[in-house]
DNA sequence: TTCTTGTATCGATGTTTGTCGATACGATAA
DNA sequence: TTATCGTATCGACAAACATCGATACAAGAA
């Protein structure tokens, strides 16, 4: 297959531009966001500043508990933020984040 | 749960900001980019320009049918470009197609 | 406290996915 | 042509995941 063990066909090969730490981290962000239910429950938050639980499964027409279960990986990815005020849970988009995850998406 | 069919709590809720389909087209290629030894792949090959199928599965601890499985799905994403060039096969990253993904996670 | 209601968790299921060994395909070399 | 070698495909398998109904938890209302 390849030539060398160490002497490889194309320059500048060997070096560790993305250790495998850091492609584990950023793959987990990734994939947070890599689902069409999740990005449209993404999308719908962002545009209202803040939405409540209680909206969404209608919007993205699923069930209750699937929705939770996404608005939970998202909270968990830290692309959401969640509060609960009363009995509503409330949830909006840590733009941080979210810049984050494009930034390392930029290469070189 | 929510109060009314259309008379959501949230204000602005109701807009379409991310059709479905534009959920799915861009969950797909979030999906292709979401794994850590796809990830290292295309950065390895942003690094060096261009690189050859040869050295990659070195460079990434998995065997030659993984390695190629992987690049495979960077391709029909559009995220890696593949010439043939000789018996041996070539990469480079789609820039355009890795800033059209990062364009799409700036929300408003 | 008891009742009601919004949300999370549990359990199960069908689908997708990452991985590899074996094998087939393709292109150069002999 | 035949042999060699790089790459893709096939078949299989285990792990991860999206989904939902049933149920448990939590917070206000009565």
């Amino acid at each position: 297959m390849a030539p060398e063990p160490d002497n490889l066909c194309c320059p500048g090969l060997a070096d560790p531009v993305l250790s495998e730490a850091g492609a584990e981290e950023l793959a987990q962000a990734l994939k947070a966001l890599a689902d069409p239910v999740r990005l449209r429950l993404v999308h719908i938050v962002a545009s209202a500043g803040e939405a409540c639980a209680c909206d969404l499964p209608a919007l993205v027409d699923r069930s209750q508990p699937t929705v939770s279960h996404h608005l939970s990986t998202l909270v968990k990815a830290g692309i959401l933020g969640r509060e609960q005020r009363g009995k509503w849970a409330w949830f909006w988009v840590e733009a941080d984040q979210l810049s984050a995850v494009r930034e390392a998406l930029t290469l070189s």
